[in-house]
DNA sequence: GTGAAAGCGCTAACAA
DNA sequence: TTGTTAGCGCTTTCAC
């Protein structure tokens, strides 16, 4: 029976709802001796708080903030579109969430946006790993504020949670699609970042280089090329590559700027055996997938990702256990048959 | 502002709470007039009926029950897993959730049981595509419980919703990542079922038929094989199917049973290249894609759709509507480099 | 330190 | 038909 209230606790103990509501929300002090009854009341009935009707008595409403990049970049505007589509139901749980932004280049910037923020509850960062960033983080959390870090983690840092998947895992995960569907074919491998400052650019890239290197030797690895995660940067990084090596069979690219490689690969009709991977669903990626000009897209789910940060911000500020299952971020591969 | 209550709203309108409520749950009658002054004072304050507090007067608790195949299949225990996994956080939700077992290959039987099912607000079942299921499942809901279909659909019934993935979708995923991963090697595939006659075995084995057909013209495809989904069965098979086609090169595990297709492939040292696609992660098909006997595994998340079921139940039993995107159940591809 | 009591927003008797 | 009112389980003044 889930059934035991607070005032069953409180006849048990011999005290009032007001002293058990204080054990329970370490709210002020009580006396030692009334304290170890009300515990053991607890522990007796097997008591768990309603927290339905905690949140209704309390009539708090939950105020988070997003810490985005600023910019045209794909996958950060569909969090935010992301955002914006669950304010309504945000709503309902008494949620409010808004949304800055900031230059993710930039680590000073983020962390001068971080100092910065105050009344809020709860914060979602997508971070940086520099120090300054992380003092910044610190400082946030010592304020009293929840924070967690969206998409990019900053390591060492005192906040609670990362929400976002495992970038080294997925740049294996791409090392293998590619050396899978190369199967013996010989020839180039090209791989284009966006900044291997950026940490999940370079544990991606990483990890690819790993799994290419142990398990598919074969493989003449081209060195990695920097674009910025820019868009016509990556399309002029792909027409030279293309140029520069006949002999080039596969491409990879770890960031952002892929519908320039679309675009620049759709504009060579030869060249179709190309292993073309790339990272996130968009408009044009699935439109890739489907005439086949990608071979595969790995992807993390931003809307899984949103909802994520704001349950995990959430049940912070109600001290509640999280569902780890539930907030695992997973790396999505897709084919063009396995498209939402 | 969601600040709006259901006090203002009667105020607004010049009547009691009760008549506001009545009018919101469809409860009694209520005067023309006095329907279109609340409907209008609804609309004007916008408000939205704080389902927090909603749940909490009602103090009702949600009963459902989960209909699941008897058996020793590891991906159903998989499920009534999870769903032992989350009754302590369902408890405090007010959700009980009870399961039955029945015979999935015995249409008659599942359908008396869901015919026998009473006292439950909502039933979460693992169905079969045939009329006395159609038929019982429409019983089911006339009778006023909510039903929802979990991993097997039954199509046409009356039920709301359908908690799973697309199965022939799944079937076209197997055949791009089995075309992909064998290039341009020719030889024989072998396709294993429980049986064709359940509706999502012959529906993954109709996309993977479809896109091998349509794609990969160079392979060879081996008559179907159904082995009920028994381990020692589909071991026996992969032992037949090897020796009897030194040229197989791939093999495809539609159903369960694919602990005994592992078995068998460890007992062929020779013949690593043969490329392997199963359905389901499970400790077996892990450890087979980290050591290389599996080449892929098609899944859906068993955590995710014991949760879906139960967000789905409880929405309607409160006739809220549903986050669409977070209940979508996705064809998961694992390698052996992005398992969770 | 502790307890009584007034809500939080909604539902459901029960009267009228 | 409609309104009044007592809760649901917890939080939070405000006295004691």
């Amino acid at each position: 029976m889930g059934k035991a209230t607070i005032e069953d606790v409180a006849a048990r103990a011999g005290v009032s709802v007001a002293t058990v509501d204080r054990v329970l929300n370490a709210r002020a002090t009580v006396r030692p001796s009334n304290l170890k009854r009300v515990e053991a009341a607890i522990r007796a009935l097997n008591y768990h708080p309603d927290r339905l009707a905690a949140r209704l008595a309390r009539g708090r409403e939950y105020r988070f903030c997003f810490v985005l990049p600023e910019g045209d970049n794909v996958f950060m505007t569909g969090l935010e579109r992301e955002i914006a589509a669950h304010t309504q139901h945000l709503a309902a749980d008494r949620v409010i969430a808004d949304v800055t932004h900031t230059d993710v280049f930039d680590a000073a910037q983020l962390a001068r946006t971080l100092d910065g923020i105050e009344g809020y509850d709860g914060v979602a960062v997508v971070a940086l790993d520099h120090p300054r960033v992380r003092e910044a983080v610190n400082g946030l959390v010592a304020r009293g504020t929840h924070v967690v870090t969206l998409v990019s983690d900053v390591p060492g840092a005192s906040h609670s949670h990362f929400v976002g998947i495992d970038n080294s895992a997925a740049g294996r995960t791409a090392a293998t699609l590619m050396g899978r569907f190369l199967g013996n074919r010989k020839g180039k491998v090209a791989v284009i970042a966006g900044a291997l400052a950026l940490r999940d650019h370079a544990e991606r890239h990483f990890g690819f280089l790993q799994v290419l290197g142990q398990e598919h030797g074969h493989l003449q690895l081209l060195p990695v090329r920097e674009e910025r995660d820019s868009s016509p940067r990556a399309a002029q990084a792909t027409r030279e590559l293309l140029k520069q090596h006949p002999d080039l069979v596969g491409l990879y690219n770890v960031g952002a700027g892929t519908d320039g490689i679309i675009t620049a690969l759709r504009e060579q009709k030869h060249r179709r055996d190309l292993v073309v991977i790339a990272h996130e669903l968009t408009e044009a990626s699935r439109a890739a997938l489907i005439d086949g000009t990608l071979s595969a897209v790995i992807a993390q789910d931003p809307g899984h990702e949103i909802r994520s940060a704001m349950r995990v911000l959430m049940a912070r500020c109600d001290r509640q256990p999280l569902i780890a299952a539930q907030e695992r971020i997973s790396i999505d591969i897709f084919l063009r048959d396995n498209l939402p």
